[in-house]
DNA sequence: ATTGAAATCCAAAACGTTTTGGTTTAGAAT
DNA sequence: ATTCTAAACCAAAACGTTTTGGATTTCAAT
């Protein structure tokens, strides 16, 4: 059996109201109290009743984070490193964090409205935002707190973070051009998700503005896996006049766009130039070394989250919206052995 | 403002009482009075709140998961993978997941304990287990229900899963000799890690098996990262008469190591062989493909949460020890464009 | 008519906390 | 002696649910 605020009242033969109002340090418990109330509280090992506390206080001092994956075999570095990010976050600031998986769907926001209701979480953190993003319309119209790591295209009146992934789009591909890559393959992600959306969008103005003809036969979409990097890059790279350069528009599908190439027997960097985006850890130590876009994806989550504790507590927030600036990561597998541009 | 019984209570001129038996299929409520409440509840939106039935029913239905990590830059295949396995097992069972993070440490136990005492959570899954886990002990002395993904070395008498690490190495290192490999460094984790022990145990005894010398030299350990594999493996192959095979105790640290061996212009699988260990996704499409022993950890984490729920709710287990059986995936890695053994 | 049993219902207590709206006491000011 | 103030305290209500321990009604069997 635990210790409640009872027991230590019992033994200090004060009432359960001046007990709680000790260790809450109110200005009407006499010092004397208050440090014999604290002395017995830390003796019999009192901790307080969290769900008496969340009835009580109507909050629940936790976030939480559903976490839109496909199938079992998932294993996306960016979601552990965004979640070590939000959830060291939300410790320091003292919440919770309420953990589930979904598969995006008629079920996800089932998920958001039962942790919405019952109530489980006090906000929520959104990420891959998608085009008309159901879970963004529901918790607006819900009043619901929440901070997205990711826009939508209208409707763009919430707490956000994104990357500007047209700018990091387009440093790629100025990269590219500037090496002298005429035909370039790009390898998508599904329409709907908007960074793959914005990333596209920086890499077709790119060509565009280096006035580089946008061949459609070379624009392939996959699940943004390494597998799928993998295939697709092999149907590219089997053509009869394959392109020199493979933008991939994540790492995962980039790094199975280099092991494609290299079982073709092409060298990478050399032969074929391949480059990707986030700069996840994998890419540093890979051979070759992958051309990237970085994202700190670690902070975002850490940024995300402190904005989303701010506007639980209403507590104002610096910038509602914030968009980051990424920068490029030139490595070997655009560049080969060459050392500059 | 929620909906409560009291409001269904109003509308349907009952007691709350009834209200609240009407919804849970009490047979001392007439059929109409159920479908009357039940109706009514529908139509208000009726979400029962949490904290009072956790408060009334004193348990939680909230399995934790701590997850002993360190630094930021934290991105480990094995995380993800096994998190999605326990939190779509624990959707299914009807139970949240409360995540955190925290490095190894007294914090670390603190942590434990806050969530075993406010109650926050009916249940703990650990995993990598260490050498006299301070973890393991604490709970089992609490009493608190908890299963892991690994053993300890005495005490062992609580619910695991775990691999079987030494025959898995055993395979890897038979693999290797049957190759006609004499000399194999060994890339190691830290040996407070009970996986580490095993896998590295059952290497050694595969070289004994084998007749062939162990060289200390030749052992190194590593922090278990993609940078650490690379570091260690290139030390390894700098030396005069480097070793023509490395096995790395997880898949991150070969990775690593392949990387390495390429940047120093050998071809990893002819000139020398590299293996790993875990079967991560990223394994099965990098180049040269890698030699592993598949660790199936999207099962594990549903087998484990599975457990840990049975535990919670007094069911017996069908067995409180598993121990699987890995099984080798022979890849490029190891044998080059050899076709066969 | 009385008894018994079954069907249906419910007031009150309980979970452990915080908040509300006081009361009591001591001492100073009148 | 009375009034006022400040300091210290606390009973009861509230949060929303489930459980306890009956109460009432109905109807068949005697």
């Amino acid at each position: 059996m635990s210790v409640t605020l009872k027991d230590i009242a019992k033994r200090v033969g004060k009432s359960v109201t001046t007990v709680s109002r000790a260790l809450h340090d109110f200005d009407d418990v006499s010092p004397d109290t208050k440090a014999e109330v604290r002395s017995i509280a830390e003796e019999l090992g009192y901790i307080p009743n969290i769900h008496a506390q969340r009835l009580q206080s109507k909050h629940t001092d936790t976030i939480g984070f559903i976490m839109p994956t496909f199938g079992p075999r998932f294993s996306d570095p960016f979601f552990s490193e965004f979640l070590a990010g939000i959830g060291n976050q939300a410790a320091k600031m003292g919440f919770d964090l309420l953990v589930s998986t979904c598969p995006p769907g008629t079920k996800e926001l089932q998920a958001y409205e039962k942790n919405v209701r019952s109530p489980r979480v006090d906000g929520f953190i959104i990420v891959r935002t998608r085009q008309q993003d159901q879970r963004i319309k529901f918790l607006s119209q819900m009043k619901f707190p929440f901070v997205s790591f990711g826009r939508m295209l209208e409707h763009n009146d919430y707490a956000y973070v994104d990357e500007d992934g047209e700018y990091g789009m387009g440093l790629i591909t100025n990269h590219l051009a500037d090496l002298g890559h005429k035909r370039i393959a790009y390898l998508d992600a599904p329409g709907h998700f908007m960074f793959a959306h914005y990333r596209r969008q920086g890499f077709l103005d790119g060509l565009k503005e280096k006035s580089l003809e946008i061949d459609q036969d070379l624009i392939v979409t996959g699940d943004m896996t390494q597998r799928a990097g993998f295939q697709l890059a092999t149907e590219i790279l089997k053509q009869e006049s394959p392109p020199a350069a493979i933008v991939a528009c994540n790492d995962l599908m980039a790094l199975g766009a280099i092991s494609a190439a290299q079982q073709l027997g092409l060298t990478v960097g050399i032969d074929v130039a391949i480059t990707g985006f986030d700069n996840i850890p994998l890419a540093e130590h890979c051979h070759p070394p992958l051309t990237t876009v970085h994202q700190p994806i670690y902070q975002i989550g850490e940024m995300v989250c402190e904005m989303l504790i701010k506007k639980i507590r209403s507590e104002p927030l610096d910038q509602e919206q914030i968009i980051l600036q990424p920068s490029l990561v030139v490595r070997q597998s655009s560049i080969g052995n060459k050392k500059s541009l």
